[in-house]
DNA sequence: CCTTTTCTGTAATGATCGATACATAAATGT
DNA sequence: ACATTTATGTATCGATCATTACAGAAAAGG
């Protein structure tokens, strides 16, 4: 069961990765086939081929993106001993991940399609789907924080969740605005500071 | 020096401002001359008679949007006696504001052209200074509140407006997947959890 | 060898993009 | 009445959009 036909001259994990940061720079619609063809290094058809579509390519790009990309601020949630030292090393290492000068800024998941009717429905969903995704995720680490006795058992965990997700999204913005890391750094401090509020705790 | 020639048969005004809930709904990109002229009930030769071009327009429409959607945020922000009531009735007009149902969710400001490269620079430039005087009121506002001896005089006025700034713009997202008037007033609530850790005062 | 399969490059598809040429209509100025 | 000025509707411009025919090239199967 080897492949038959001919190899393709290309390989398709770096091309996909090339798609990827186009997508991130310009967005769904901002990016032409013209941007993607010359990132990738091919020729439309081979796209095509290999990729089925545009919007085709763009899902695998976000889900890429996904496994690439959003490692370092998740895992940072997971790992952390306690609720609150999660939700800080998640938006500092979201702080850090947004303000890479070799690459885009900000947040694939967040900037990519905000449209709706412009975009095909699937692409603006699908992103919508993970940034629910996320918000779940946080909500899940705050009440194992609860659970855990850590928090209290009346602390709002959805509405916490919602609050820091929120800051995740505005801080992509920022980031495209040209924030520097330290001005997202700051504003992670000032999320935190409504940890204390929340919670009741100062851990 | 009445008129000369033929005169329109549209509203000017009428015309521009659904142009501008075009471009809120859908982006720049997203908002084609199709759109536009069928929005605004007239034909492309009178878009550009009246406007000059899809950018020109644009940036009507935008200046439209400032003065009135804008209007009941900023003047929250500057009427109310305390600082810090100040930066929550503006976040609660924000809230309110984002979540209208009768128009697009979000703000034309933070959404409307996120992307650089795809819009023709003025474009996201116009938007970019627009979100820095934003963040500059924010900021003016707290000054003040430090001068008046409402903060204490240590009281990092600009990590505050970026902070309340990044908040505002993620509620543009949040408000753009559909979030509820209530989960955007929870969100700030979070936001306002802060004011304590950051200014020391709960008034 | 020949057939089959798959990829590659060229070139072109129809559709839509933003923007206009042109002739006509409707107002004012003299 | 006639010239001037401006707006309107139709019809179209070249450019670019995403997508694909098509023929040739490079591999494996027989």
């Amino acid at each position: 069961m080897t492949e038959r036909g001919r190899p393709r001259t290309f390989d398709r994990t770096t091309a996909l990765r090339r798609a990827m940061e186009v997508f991130w720079a310009k967005g769904y619609e901002g990016a032409s086939m013209s941007d993607l063809t010359a990132a990738m290094g091919i020729n439309s058809p081979s796209l095509y081929a290999a990729f089925g579509s545009k919007e085709a390519l763009f899902l695998e790009a976000v889900e890429l993106y996904t496994q690439v990309e959003g490692t370092d601020i998740w895992s940072a949630l997971e790992k952390a001993p306690t609720a609150c030292q999660a939700v800080e090393r998640f938006l500092r290492q979201t702080a850090k991940a947004y303000s890479q000068t070799d690459r885009p800024q900000g947040c694939l998941i967040a900037l990519g399609a905000l449209h709706q009717d412009s975009s095909r429905g699937a692409i603006c969903d699908d992103l919508r789907r993970r940034r629910a995704e996320n918000r779940a995720a946080l909500l899940r680490r705050l009440e194992r924080g609860v659970a855990e006795g850590e928090l209290p058992a009346d602390f709002d965990c959805r509405v916490a969740a919602t609050f820091y997700a929120t800051v995740q999204h505005g801080m992509s913005i920022q980031a495209r605005d040209g924030a520097s890391r330290a001005a997202l750094m700051a504003t992670v401090a000032g999320a935190m500071a409504a940890w204390k509020g929340m919670a009741g705790t100062d851990t």
